[in-house]
DNA sequence: TTTAGTGCAAAAGTTTTGCATGGTC
DNA sequence: GACCATGCAAAACTTTTGCACTAAA
């Protein structure tokens, strides 16, 4: 499930990110994590963790210097927090329950005609696109 | 462009919101702004126009009543700020330039086919979709 | 040696809450 | 009068910043 250590540092390595041990420990907690994290959260996990010490404002300096570098992706914030998640390098989208906050990635995306278009008819060229789809999960509907 | 007061006041009604002048200038804010904004920015917007003095707390409490009662929709945030936005109902999305950050809405959206089988496909039942493309606009690419 | 990264504490910013007051039914 | 809404100020929280210190190239 984990990914090992060295695959993480390898990964800020080829993001031109320096692999310190506490840009480790912050991309190491969200790469356990299935779903988003905050940074209070992450944080609190890497202190219960109890191995190196780590300061918060550190991690939000990591969190932002890994978004900035395509490393993570920044969610919307359910309640006043940022949130941050671990993605995969592919093109893909996001499906977010509402109710229970889980996050699945949609590698389908056959929209990339229907975006330039767009973009053409309004004097643009696109260069990315990004979509979000909220709802409700599956259990979520059944509890 | 603007919403008759007597709509907005009747909007409050239907929704069993008590329609006080603080929350018809608040919803009046709202409705006078194309885009989102934030609890701030309609507060400040609010006291410029000098009418009536509102408290911050309570736009910030109405905000969060018209959106428990559908008035008005939360956006994922922009800056660690929520923001909202008047439901018209008229969907549209973002095309942002990536070089003078100019914000084009976009109306045209037949994507509901595909976003509703997307997430039938992941157990989700969809209830919103939010797209942003980004690229340069026509003026940043003859400069 | 020179630079980048970190911890800590203080600051800045946002949102929430407590409470007395004022307005409505 | 009973109750809901509001203003103000204080509190709670999240995030950023300044600065001295440490680790690394």
């Amino acid at each position: 499930m984990g990914m090992a250590s060295t695959d993480l540092e390898a990964r800020l390595r080829a993001s031109g990110v320096r692999p310190t041990a506490q840009r480790l420990a912050v991309l190491g907690e969200l790469a356990a994590e299935p779903n988003d994290a905050t940074a209070q959260v992450l944080w609190q996990r890497i202190r219960e963790r109890g191995g190196r010490r780590v300061g918060l404002a550190t991690v939000y300096r990591t969190l932002a210097l890994l978004h900035e570098h395509g490393v993570i992706d920044a969610l919307s914030h359910h309640d006043g927090e940022r949130c941050y998640r671990l993605c995969t390098g592919a093109h893909h989208h996001h499906l977010v329950c509402e109710s229970c906050h889980r996050v699945v990635e949609v590698a389908e995306c056959d929209l990339d005609p229907w975006v330039a278009g767009v973009a053409r008819r309004h004097g643009f060229v696109a260069r990315a696109h990004q979509v979000e789809i909220s709802g409700t999960c599956a259990s979520c509907r059944a509890a």
